[in-house]
DNA sequence: GAATGTTGTGCAATATCGTGCAGTAACTTG
DNA sequence: CAAGTTACTGCACGATATTGCACAACATTC
């Protein structure tokens, strides 16, 4: 096993778990701990990742982390959360996917909509929790705790049974010619299963997300019926998709 | 379990809860109390919570004026939670019902427990991501708003598709005679399925739930194993009970 | 003021860390 | 092809950090 891979390895973990204990990295990896230790001082001296005694945490700022990220692009991505919630109509049902830009569209939505919500997250059944006129429909499953999803056969059973009008989607990257994509395979194959149950899909892409490419496909473009992006896209990159009749919104503050 | 995750972990009980107790704490992370207690020392010496004898405080505001009434509730609560989570045993499958006495079961449960818990309560999901070895599995379904748990045609197959060996169910109503009640039809269906899919009932009753009779039965008390009832319970009430077979754990704060 | 529970400190056991050293493999150089 | 160079890995050992226990001091309650 190369050096690079190792790291990569180590920092991709650490952004899915938030912790790494080098006691369990040498045995997963069958080597040492001292290589693993020498791995981790390496990434610590380039600011990547934050030692502690008995292992390492993500670099910012321990836990902070994701409190930051949220606030960093909190304005454009609540932008984007009010311009899909203002695609929904009375009487439809919407799946809403799981993930932080889409707990803000549950809570953009109008406490005057009626209307059916399907998802497979808790925190977006919690957080529809105060709408009035808001049906919301839960799709068990196993909790996928990295980004507290339902997932697996029991998931896959419940959307089966469903047919939404529109999907409103997450995703962490778009790409013209990779499609969409994200960082885990259940949650790709959870995605795809909704897009197929749904007569619209709805891509929100933050600015970061447009031309980047996760490890697992979700649906190639022609697949997806409208992309919600922050205002301050450029043309250049929206381009591909309108060329191929998918209806672009852009989100302004 | 690393140190700075135990403080992040520590600070963050301390924004949701108002107030920590050091031995709870060294109980739910199997650590000793001195451990918790030395993080505590360190934090406060770092300004980020204020100390009191049994416990500690959020640093800046004058919160520790808070009503008393809602402590000594609380106080009961949290002891029925804490007998019931200490009923649960590594490699089990426990069903928790929904409702605020048993997401104080799943925040009082040791993060040294490895088991699954299978919830119909997307409260209960929520509650028990941090615990690293709890696999959670979410029953769907409709979304009853009074409640917040998952009712229904889809959530009464999800129920039947599993076996559980505990079920922690919360009732408004036990009675010698009209057994257990609750004041939805729907969700009695439903903790009847439930209770009929575990191998144990336990049941949750704080002190006004003795001898009180609700809308909807659930099941009578032939069919439950196991009552939890706060230390300040009288004998006589629990006799009918008892003689029935039924174990009585009486919960001491 | 006695009983109980909580806290601080010294101490020992354990786990983790950093460094020096040696062996191996791939690559370079003459 | 041989020798040297470099990078990587594992082992050993002393240094440091963390944790749990015991006991005395202190606070709280009745």
């Amino acid at each position: 096993m190369l050096t690079m891979e190792r790291k990569a390895l180590i920092l991709d973990r650490l952004q899915k778990e938030q912790r790494i204990v080098a006691k369990d990295l040498s045995q997963q990896l069958g080597l040492s701990e001292d290589t693993i230790r020498r791995d981790l001082r390496e990434l610590a001296g380039e600011g990547l990742l934050q030692r502690v005694h008995g292992g390492a945490l993500p670099a910012s700022k321990a836990l902070a982390d994701l409190p930051s990220r949220r606030k960093i692009s909190a304005e454009d991505k609540t932008a984007i959360a009010k311009a899909a919630a203002a695609m929904a109509r009375n009487g439809q049902v919407i799946f809403l996917d799981g993930g932080t830009s889409t707990v803000a569209v549950a809570r953009a939505i109008s406490m005057q909509l009626h209307a059916t919500v399907v998802t497979h997250s808790p925190d977006i059944a919690v957080a529809l929790l105060e709408h009035p006129n808001i049906e919301i429909e839960l799709i068990g499953g196993r909790i996928y705790k990295h980004s507290n999803v339902a997932v697996g056969a029991a998931a896959s059973e419940g959307i089966s049974h469903i047919r939404a009008d529109i999907f409103f989607m997450g995703v962490t990257g778009v790409h013209p010619d990779y499609g969409l994509t994200t960082g885990d395979r259940e949650e790709a194959a959870i995605k795809r299963a909704i897009s197929r149950q749904s007569a619209e899909t709805i891509v929100l892409a933050s600015k970061e997300k447009l031309g980047a490419v996760s490890a697992y496909d979700i649906v190639g473009v022609d697949e997806i019926d409208g992309l919600i992006v922050e205002k301050s896209c450029s043309n250049d990159l929206l381009k591909p998709y309108q060329t191929r009749g998918i209806s672009i919104t852009r989100a302004h503050a």
